[in-house]
DNA sequence: ACCTATTCATAAGG
DNA sequence: TCCTTATGAATAGGT
């Protein structure tokens, strides 16, 4: 419909695909409107351009876009709004059709009922069961918590013995210098008188130099 | 567009509207597909006839509709994840546009929060905040179940008070009663001779009759 | 389900 | 961005 046929590809020109986009989405939120009406349906669209602002559309005007993906998200859960695991059935119309059993999901089937109801109108049985329920999870994010300080607590107690060898080597390195250094001492000291008593006058000089380092490692 | 036009209003015919659903519903869906490819958009359309089974469009077909939602979900609320009141900003732009100040959009928050993303990824400062939330809103719960408690031992209490003072109101009838009735024995114990005296043959049938009532009442 | 007269949506152009 | 209009698409009502 139009001046001429087109087909349907990504426009690539980027501003003839804007205005082709505005065009479009009227109608589409159009005839979204007109079935509803006239079919008496819920309708809730969400239309998110690559670049720029998601635009949503609901109707009937009575609810708003998030009452209706909020109501069907419920109903596809079911009555399963607690998150006990549930039978896969072959019947489940739903998208997917897979069945809840994982954390995540009885995880994602309580909030989505926190979300949609409001807890008043709970009756007591309803808010023993989300008082355990709830339990449960925070167990499971302290838990969580508690795996990561030990994570961390395990990571610095090995960098800490990792340091407290290294200081041992290096302890060690030093003592063992020490050593060393007392042995040249003593060596140094001992060998004094004798090399002096042979040493000819070309090496008198030498000499008083290696008295100046004794000297000073004397003196340490 | 069609053999005539039609007003935008309910169809009141069951059949002709769940035929007209079914044309203008594969319309809506073309049309979506069209504008998502043409466009380079993403789209997600639920469609619930008020009667029926829902049923959900998503383009381009790598995104299933849960996603879809889910990510525009996730972009509604934000980094504000934890439900800390948000400043309303006037660029924001989606409907309604309110800002996160209830218990209940906190709660909501958090809820999504938790569907969108698994708790294994938070870093300790965010699952010690999540822990704190988690806890409030379980003390919320609780709470509330409290309060219920509370009203339904006040209502008990409330109609435990009413019958007691009915029993005690039935207790005094009951006294009265027997009050009265030893009264009345008693008038007809002391008027028997009496009236025996003074009556003539005409009235000894009657009080015959009398006699046998306070016989019986005696018998009590 | 199919048909088709008719209305509607919109592509291209200004 | 908005208006126009020729054209193709969608569909109401009938079979």
């Amino acid at each position: 419909m139009g001046r001429g046929k087109i087909e349907i590809r990504r426009i690539e020109n980027a501003s003839s695909r804007q205005v082709t986009f505005a065009k479009r989405r009227a109608g589409l939120v159009k005839k979204a409107l007109e079935l509803s009406i006239l079919c008496d349906a819920e309708i809730a669209m969400l239309i998110a351009p690559s670049s720029g602002k998601p635009f949503n559309f609901a109707s009937p005007a009575t609810r708003s876009f998030e009452d209706i993906i909020q109501r069907y998200m419920n109903y596809k859960v079911g009555k399963d709004i607690f998150g006990q695991p549930k039978e896969p059935t072959n019947n489940d119309w739903f998208q997917g059709g897979k069945s809840i059993t994982t954390h995540y999901e009885a995880l994602k089937s309580i909030c989505m009922f926190l979300r949609s109801e409001n807890i008043n109108v709970l009756d007591t049985n309803e808010l023993n069961h989300l008082e355990n329920q709830m339990n449960i999870y925070l167990g499971r994010v302290r838990e969580q918590k508690d795996k990561m300080l030990m994570d961390v607590l395990e990571e610095l107690n090995s960098i800490e013995r990792k340091i407290q060898s290294q200081n041992k080597d290096i302890k060690e390195q030093v003592l063992q210098t020490q050593k060393t250094v007392h042995e040249v001492k003593a060596r140094i000291a001992g060998s004094y008188v004798h090399t002096r008593d042979f040493l000819g006058i070309s090496q008198l000089r030498h000499y008083q130099q290696d008295e100046n380092i004794r000297n000073e490692l004397l003196n340490h």
